[in-house]
DNA sequence: GTCGTTGCAAAGCGTTTGCAGCCTA
DNA sequence: TAGGCTGCAAACGCTTTGCAACGAC
């Protein structure tokens, strides 16, 4: 990754300004808003080549497509709205991992989701 | 799902046999062993139709093809070993979700991954 | 001017579907 | 014997890749 072109300013853009993480179509959308032509092969080689340059980190849920956010923000899970599909972030962890990884398993990491409504859904 | 065909009955064989999730191929090589002749469309829809009918549980794990489990056991999650790629059960729960729930969101369920090594790959 | 990057179209890959024949009830 | 079920192959949707043209440095 060396250039800085048109096409990567606006998926960076996109990133920056959505404050959540959006999907490759979603991001593809919001691309295309700043750069009308831009494909989405485009998107994926970017999405690979800012994840292996540490700028953007992806965001797995169980069940839906990769998602992605900006790097480097704290330690934190996820909330999956099931009404409107958004994710937001929530603070803290549930701690107390330890008591629940089985004798002679070596944990080194762990994920956190909740699902529900999010504050403008459950309205 | 009215019929019990012998393909029916060796994918219910290997999910009863397995003890832990197991994922289309896992399963369709499974199956194989007991009808060496059972096509992988087979399996797809037999999953479908086991999961209409409650008699299997989806497993979804962050960036994993989905797995399937026999249904009807108690509340768990799951750690996925980095190494070997099995998924095992885990018991118990960290609780303390309301408390990392954000304000005027309802939550209405949870998943909890553990990532590490099993005890067989840690040795 | 170089060569990293792009858009397009084709190729992959896992999952689903259409269809004719099979086999359970 | 009826029609649910199966295997095969084609269709699908999403992601990746090959390639010639473009444009950042």
């Amino acid at each position: 990754m060396q250039r800085e072109t048109k096409q990567r300013r606006a998926i960076r853009k996109a990133l920056i300004d959505a404050g959540h993480p959006l999907s490759p179509q979603e991001l593809h959308e919001s691309a295309q808003e700043d750069v009308s032509g831009i494909g989405i092969a485009t998107v994926y080689r970017n999405i690979k080549a800012l994840h292996e340059d540490g700028w953007l980190e992806i965001v797995e849920l169980p069940g839906e497509p990769p998602r992605y956010e900006v790097a480097g923000k704290e330690h934190h899970h996820h909330f999956h709205c099931r009404r409107c599909d958004k994710v937001y972030e929530v603070e803290g962890c549930p701690g107390n991992l330890k008591a629940v990884t089985p004798e002679g398993f070596e944990l080194e990491g762990h994920e956190f989701v909740l699902y529900g409504l999010c504050v403008k859904c459950a309205a």
